[in-house]
DNA sequence: GAAATGACAGAGT
DNA sequence: GACTCTGCCATTT
């Protein structure tokens, strides 16, 4: 087994309920910024049950995928605390793991 | 070993 | 904001 795919199903694993990561986000942390793609083809192939897959979605705060029924997806996201609107999430950019450093921790 | 496939990202239109 | 085209990577056949 690949060492690139336990390091993206653990970092799939810390996710957190109520949060998302893109694709490219869990690409680069488990070591290739550029894998994005590598990863929804490891989710699809690799099954691994206990793995929160559903919060992990494509970028720009679309939904991606999910076994082909994103609705179910949006569903378990929105059971989390994650407002779908549509194929979008609402305020991506809050719900987004991990947390980006807050450009002026003074916000105003 | 090589070619095709896919739960994507980013920039451009 | 939505659609299109190109680039990137690991897995599968």
């Amino acid at each position: 087994m690949a060492g690139f795919v336990a390091r993206v199903l653990q970092v799939v694993s810390r996710i957190p309920p109520g949060k998302v990561a893109t694709y490219g986000d869990v690409a680069r942390l488990a070591g290739r910024p550029r894998a994005a793609r590598a990863v929804g083809t490891i989710m699809s192939r690799a099954s691994r049950p206990g793995l929160p897959y559903h919060r992990v979605v494509a970028a720009a705060g679309r939904l991606g995928g999910y076994g082909g029924s994103e609705a179910i997806k949006a569903g378990l996201l929105r059971a989390e605390g994650v407002a779908v609107v549509g194929r979008r999430i609402r305020d991506f950019d809050r719900r987004r793991w991990p947390p980006r450093r807050a450009r002026g921790t003074t916000r105003r």
